[in-house]
DNA sequence: CGCTTCTGTCAACGACCGTAGAATGAGCAG
DNA sequence: CTGCTCATTCTACGGTCGTTGACAGAAGCG
């Protein structure tokens, strides 16, 4: 219910109805409604291999695929909850910190930091509008190939190297 | 209060005080809740030039560009707002479909409607991380710096044009 | 058997919510 | 002055929420 509807919006009364017991004995076994989000939401954290930018690019590409294919409800009441619940959002934060730095290690420019940064908005912003938003394009498309699609994006985010040049374009600064 | 808070954490009460006055007046002149949601969250309808999909691309940083400056607050709203209430995302699709046609349009290859979908999704990734998460690395950077990093992965989604070989790397299935 | 512990229900409290409507008061036309 | 309109406040209703604590039965154990 965190996964559909986000921390406000699940009650008490209705996750304790849906598992047809009372209001009370959630209280009773939980506590709080913070501490049933913190058992009910985790976010896995995909370790990365360690290697050469390709590697770790590829790694995070085949990850991402496996989440494509089905993220954890868990994960997407995180997901759901963040914009609008601080516990939410620092377990997203945290949960996003160790995979943030083995990006950065492996990415041999002088803002890595902001590479991987990209390279985890962008893998959050396609798994929110597949799964939260359901964007038909996005959910309909098989998770290969949205990777395959993706996996330029990564290599030149990871790896620092420009695509092949094409018509110049001219842009006013 | 919407943009910071989201819609179901954003109370009429709270709104009408931090404007120094009666919730009551507030309902006056709103009528409801929705309502008053409904006229202070404006996803800005960002209109695309067509024409080559190198431009268009181009187009749709520059876009992104203007925005990493200083998002509206409206949108901010939408944004923060439609992960937990219907109507900001029935918003959020809303003023993302023309663009996703705009794009469509422009990317010479059978499966463009995905491509422009990803791009939408990382543009909107991007801006989430940024403003609502405010991860330190992106919400520090300057636009340019962002978009410099995101133009070869717009290139290469716009273009279908794949990037520079690479080491071989071997991959099973 | 009695006693404790666990599982579970029930009713209620206090807080807060969106909303409605009556009351108040200022400004202005005649 | 009277009367009307509009801006604004006040009070309150009905509802939902998280949470509490009293209570009832079932289960295990001496």
């Amino acid at each position: 219910m965190f996964a559909e509807l986000g921390y406000e919006r699940t009650t008490i009364r209705a996750v304790a109805s849906a598992a047809g017991i009372d209001a009370g004995l959630v209280m009773h076994y939980f506590g709080t409604k913070d501490e049933l989000f913190s058992r009910a939401a985790k976010l896995p954290a995909d370790e990365l291999p360690s290697g050469t930018a390709e590697q770790v690019a590829e790694a995070l590409l085949t990850s991402l695929a496996r989440r494509l294919d089905s993220e954890p409800v868990a994960s997407l009441a995180v997901l759901r909850s963040m914009l609008t619940n601080a516990d939410a959002a620092d377990r997203y934060r945290a949960a996003g910190a160790p995979q943030l730095s083995q990006l950065t290690a492996a990415i041999p420019t002088h803002d890595a930091e902001l590479r991987a940064s990209l390279l985890s908005a962008i893998v959050h912003g396609v798994i929110i509008e597949r799964y939260l938003l359901r964007l038909s394009r996005l959910a309909d498309a098989s998770p290969d190939q949205i990777i395959d699609l993706l996996r330029p994006c990564f290599r030149t985010l990871a790896t620092a190297q420009t695509p092949p040049s094409t018509d110049q374009l001219s842009t006013d600064g």
